[in-house]
DNA sequence: GGTTCTGTACCGGCTGGACGGTATAGCCAA
DNA sequence: TTGGCTATACCGTCCAGCCGGTACAGAACC
């Protein structure tokens, strides 16, 4: 694994663990093992190494959206089935410290959001060339929404029997017993 | 209005308008219009400012849920029906920059979330109260959990419209028609 | 009704420490 | 020996929290 990984690594693993406030530079270098030199040859700043971490973060939502999309079977509510499968994946970015890059970028400098909402665009894009209903697609995605934001901070609900059922209902909710209107 | 209030209402416009990362004691004091000595009367330390922000969080919460339940009819969902409407409301927190309060926690100090999460208890606890399927509730809730992380980062999506439409589909998915599984 | 005491509200300067960023020197493999 | 990478030392800035002080309003006492 390269140090620039690890020093990302690192900066999520403070950011989940302590939070956004507690990461410095310096303490990045820590927890990767090497000084903060070495930090600041692969990130010329602070708003690098953020951006750094959100690219992280959509690579790897891009990247299980992809492997799931492939699986997913054909018909209406393709890509709204992949998001709400991706969301339950115990290895996927809805249950990893990459999701702290997040908060990193809103909380530091609400520019590095950018790539955050053009990941977002290409999403609504997608639900709306294969959802007959698009509202109804809309707010099962919005949900698994609520479910990472409340990973992020720390909110709970419930057990993985819970997220179980979640997912089972949010399937039939997109099957195609429940077509909704047409487009 | 007081000037612990004022000190309050001067936080949230900061954390709105530039971010958590712009929030200082110094900055609160001249928005709030007072000195910094000013704001550590009233606050004796920044946690204790945020806890202030969170608890005024929490309170409007509250206050608006208990008027809108009041305003709904009786029935099965009635609670997940109450935070529908409310997370609709223009005036409610949910549009408002009280929300600031949750970013300024989770960054600063997680310790200072307590009051969010026993808010979600007492949420969790009314809908398995009157709700036939706790998933479908749930899944619904959910949803508008996301819609309100998704304002509060800015991301937003669609118009006032869309808006609209999701709130109908929410109240369609929890109303008598749609009963869900008996408990 | 003047004087003294006490508590509340607020002010503004100060400091110590943390942090982002720079400069520079050292290490090591190709 | 050059170039990629890392370590160390340092600087300037920012900020939380502290503290000595002011203003003022009521109470208490004479």
């Amino acid at each position: 694994m390269s140090t620039r990984d690890k020093i990302i690594d690192a900066a999520m693993t403070i950011v989940r663990d302590a939070g956004v406030g507690k990461l410095t530079l310096d303490k990045a270098a820590t927890v990767a093992g090497i000084s903060k030199g070495g930090v600041l040859y692969h990130f010329r700043s602070k708003d690098d190494l953020i951006r750094g971490m959100v690219q992280r973060l959509t690579d790897q939502c891009d990247q299980i959206n992809q492997s799931y999309y492939a699986q997913e079977p054909e018909g209406p509510y393709r890509w709204a089935r992949t998001l709400v499968r991706a969301c339950f994946d115990p290895n996927g970015p809805a249950n990893d410290p990459v999701g702290g890059a997040l908060l990193a970028a809103v909380t530091l400098n609400p520019l590095l959001m950018e790539p955050i909402h053009a990941m977002y665009a290409k999403w609504r894009e997608r639900l709306s060339s294969d959802s007959p209903d698009i509202v109804r697609a809309g707010l099962v995605c919005t949900a698994m929404d609520g479910l990472y934001f409340q990973r992020l901070m720390g909110i709970h609900r419930g057990d993985q029997g819970d997220a179980r059922r979640l997912m089972e209902f949010a399937l039939t909710l997109l099957s195609p017993s429940n077509p909704g209107a047409a487009p």
